[in-house]
DNA sequence: TGACAGCTCAGACGAAATGTCTTAACCTTG
DNA sequence: CAAGGTTAAGACATTTCGTCTGAGCTGTCA
């Protein structure tokens, strides 16, 4: 059976979550963070990473110097609905209500997050009236 | 860098899924259902799916009779809650509270959908108090 | 100038995960 | 009894993903 490959790998989310962490940044610093003992083969290693990310769309590459430096382009939420997405894909024939009333029957809120989140279902009402306008 | 291995990897879910839609059953039905032009080979890709799926507490073997008969014991929302907090776990430092505000607001509701959450927003309040009676 | 270090580019390779297959033994049925 | 279906065990093949190597270019320093 046909196996899905991984949007994002761990590998992947791992050089993600250092640009996140520190912004725009070398291969050279970010092969330093995430292999503090890295050799030649590790620097390779994040490269590739990069080289991949950017094909995904989750990394962009200033090559205005010598030494490229990479932002992210994905940030942490748009990674959350990609995933999202994709589960609602896999498990609930597309559709992400099913995810959401799971949540909401199983995520134990205090007080001052279920009025957040009341505010939030209000305000989801809003937009849809501009976007009618 | 480690990799994560799947929780129910894709074949394994095709498995689940066929025990999902017709209940009970063994592993010459399910090969049938997923391979309709299978052999042998594929009644025992079918056998090894079923025994890592039991592995995992995902199905039940019933020895009682000479063929087994497997069912579910893993269903699509307890599936969907794993996937969760498994996404929770390693984008959101373990809460699922980003994952529920993310929905929240990507989340094209209805009206009634919009109903239907506050209804569950507010029951979520009352199994609190009655759990602290 | 030459050597060296750092960088980019390209692609092969190694390891891990996962799906597939083979073999042997046992049981039931015709 | 032979054949077919089942279980059990484990090896194997394929795919995915992380790692590594080699070549070429540039800039710096002795």
């Amino acid at each position: 059976m046909a196996r899905t490959p991984q949007d994002i790998t761990d590998a992947e989310l791992a050089v993600l979550e250092a640009l996140w962490e520190r912004g725009p940044a070398t291969i050279r610093q970010l092969t330093d963070a995430l292999y503090p003992d890295g050799g030649a083969a590790q620097y390779a290693t994040v490269q590739k990473l990069l080289e991949r990310l950017e094909a995904k769309g989750g990394v962009r590459r200033n090559r205005q110097a010598a030494v490229h430096v990479f932002a992210a382009v994905l940030d942490r939420e748009q990674l959350i609905g990609r995933r999202l997405r994709a589960m609602a894909d896999q498990l609930c024939g597309g559709s992400l209500t099913p995810l959401l009333t799971h949540l909401v029957q199983t995520t134990k809120l205090s007080p001052e997050q279920r009025q957040e989140l009341r505010a939030l279902i209000e305000s989801a009402d809003r937009p849809t009236r501009k976007e009618r306008s």
